[in-house]
DNA sequence: AGAATAGTGTCTTTCAGACAATATATG
DNA sequence: CATATATTGTCTGAAAGACACTATTCT
């Protein structure tokens, strides 16, 4: 029997054909009370032209996580952002060039923090507005069972262009899709909407709530959603009361301020 | 500009390095009230001897759920089996030999239908219950903040002998409480009990207690669970009565017939 | 009858949804 | 004061949790 040491010399790695291994970032906004995503227009094959989820290729030597957050800082300019790994999406046609993994990740950006090239000819980008999704229903198997009208959605981008999720390069529809079902599958019992907010440690609940309503496309109930979030956060201590807005229309707001748990969940 | 055909043609997928992709299964089974994984011995470095999750590299013609089902009909002699992706790990030093990415997927099997070389020199399998998994909370980074006592949970094999997460191959145990949190959290709102029963189309509202309790790690009210189920499933047509049980000590019992929706999804 | 298991009923508290009413700012 | 926005209160029905009670079989 050989030891570990000799066996780890005599593995080879090149011994299997390997995937490609990419990692997308799904960069998620709420701006002017829409959930908004940023896509970048291709200009290379294959789908040239066409609008894709920013993405690229795992290094050897960074987690998926790493390279979520690397690839964010790259595309929006932008570091420690609440980043939430989606799904693996491994179709084997789903890139027409070789056989490519991707491993999706969710990231949630204030909108005022989000910096990217939408002018620019290289790589042009754009915020999208998602409309039309439906179905709340946590899909279990997002790359199976692809029901007509799923890439029905609309996308409107920043002219008010609108394209649909089958205008879309790869499978992009689906993954954005299931972003979305995910989002407001977890919307209620996560911190999730906290993560758009301009300044977590001053806002006001109206705030939070157009957040929700952004995510889930629909408006709440003022009363209950204040109740509801008060009685999960409040009592827990999880946000604090920091005194009255300033220099607004109306009756001034209480301002709030939020306390990430240490490892971000619930 | 080059055409698309032009591209594909001078494309070439070795010009980066890539890791090896794997997929893992969490083959989990109810049996004498107990939730319980099948593990696998490892007879080659590394990790010789200890046990680990059953895996397989991920092929070039099959997606990561084909490989899943794949692997999972090699090692368990079952098809047709429900099957979710859990989680994608890929830390870098996860696997000592080269780098490695695992994409984890949960198997809820019925244990009537397991079939597994338990006694085997050459691969030897045994089912370990699990006990002593705190916190249903659920966890966004699975593979960052590794709490002390994460590895802490208590493995018992068929012959109550007693391991811990920690005696386990790779990084297994964070992906044993990662699925068993899952689980739990998914129970109450879609159908994952049910994919252990021994036979769903004649099943008692017991026999279904008894997997919510396995998994949950401690009972539930029985006239509370019966009338939950009852909402949830009976008023919507997805159970149906399907006469008395006969043979058995005490009360016979009403057998249940469940559907399955198209898309196995809530 | 007694043991064992299945199934029902009731009471209380919590929570969600609909909606009305009140409070405090600006112009 | 009119307008705009924020905040509180109230009513109802659904649902969860705790727990007592009844039903049907076998030995």
């Amino acid at each position: 029997m050989q030891s570990e040491q000799q066996f780890l010399q005599n593995y080879d790695p090149s011994q299997y054909e390997h995937p490609s291994v990419t990692v997308d970032i799904l960069i998620f906004t709420v701006a002017d009370k829409k959930l908004r995503l940023l896509l970048i227009r291709r200009n290379t094959h294959p789908f040239q032209g066409k609008w894709a989820i920013p993405g690229g290729f795992l290094r050897m030597d960074e987690s998926a996580d790493d390279a979520a957050e690397r690839r964010i800082s790259e595309e929006a300019g932008v570091k420690n952002i609440h980043l939430e790994q989606l799904y693996t999406f491994s179709a084997v046609g789903r890139d027409p060039r070789t056989r490519v993994i991707s491993i999706a990740y969710i990231a949630t950006v204030p909108y005022g923090r989000l910096q990217y090239s939408a002018g620019s000819e290289a790589d042009e980008a754009a915020l999208f507005a998602i409309d039309g999704i439906t179905g709340e229903s946590l899909n279990m198997h997002p790359e199976k069972a692809a029901m007509p009208g799923d890439s029905s959605f609309i996308l409107t981008g920043p002219e008010g262009e609108i394209i649909t999720g089958n205008d879309l390069a790869f499978d992009h529809a689906k993954i954005i899709r299931t972003a979305v079902q995910r989002m407001r599958g977890k919307l209620n019992y996560t911190d999730l909407a906290f993560g758009f907010l301009e300044d977590p440690s001053s806002f006001t609940l109206t705030e939070l709530r157009l957040i929700h309503e952004a995510i889930l496309g629909h408006p709440l109930d003022i009363g209950n959603f204040r109740r509801t979030i008060k009685r999960e956060y409040e009592a827990a201590g999880r946000i604090r009361e920091k005194g009255l807005e300033k220099g607004t229309v109306g009756r001034p707001a209480m301002l709030y301020s939020f306390s990430q748990t240490p490892d971000g969940s619930l």
